[in-house]
DNA sequence: AAGGGTAGTTACCAAAAAGTACCTACTTTC
DNA sequence: GAAAGTAGGTACTTTTTGGTAACTACCCTT
């Protein structure tokens, strides 16, 4: 049986702001992604989520499953069948952090426009 | 006279993802805690800001800086007076930004909130 | 005339993060 | 009977970051 072990080691943020902790817990590389996927397609288990995620490690896919769950964004469904299986999904908490990085993206996306037509402009 | 020619060297976003060159940008340390502390001061001076980030290095300010400047997040009003003046503030950019971040902090507080009074319930 | 403040830059080093490869234990498929 | 798939864990190496200290050039203050 896998234990579990990895440490996720959050710094626990020292200056105890909560936005401090928050920004930890995403700012690690593929952890936005993450929560992306599992937005766009619902729940899925650790392989399929490693497929939908090109160039991710299992390693690193399992630090941030962990941070996430812990923080209570993300769920693990555990059915220890063989093989075993194992669903990841967002937790309410999850979903309504994904509202406001969905707002983050629209800016993204805007701005991308923008500098687009300014690169090149329609006069012609 | 200072060249300015530290590379911000960010990756170029080779998915070609915009929310990916945004998370790129504002993942690196510092970067938000930057940005919040010129929303609710307005335009700083380097040294101004330095020392509104304890712990932050001449060097990593720089460049984060530098990207942010190129990203058209932050202006950089330069005197070259003696002593130099530059003075870093928000675009309308960073200010759309901003407001978007706020909604994190929100959620981020909240949550803070709610995790307390787990840990400490109210029946006593 | 020595020290401090201005806004950085550079070189060097230490720490943290990410990638790689190989391992488990069991089943199903070829 | 060997390979592949399940969900990871472990050890090792490489890459990326961030911090430190010293430096620029010029002025003002003590």
């Amino acid at each position: 049986m896998p234990n579990r072990s990895l440490k996720p080691k959050l710094p626990k943020s020292p200056s105890g702001c909560p936005m401090d902790s928050l920004l930890r817990l995403l700012m690690g590389q593929w952890t936005c992604y993450i929560l992306w996927v599992l937005c766009t397609n619902g729940p899925l288990r650790f392989g399929e989520l490693k497929r939908n995620v090109p160039g991710l490690s299992s390693k690193v896919l399992t630090e941030r499953l962990r941070m996430l769950e812990e923080s209570r964004i993300i769920f693990r469904d555990h059915h220890p069948s063989i093989p075993p299986q194992v669903t990841y999904g967002l937790t309410e908490r999850g979903k309504e952090l994904l509202t406001a990085l969905d707002e983050l993206f629209e800016i993204a996306k805007r701005w991308c426009v923008e500098d687009e037509s300014v690169a090149s402009p329609e006069s012609l």
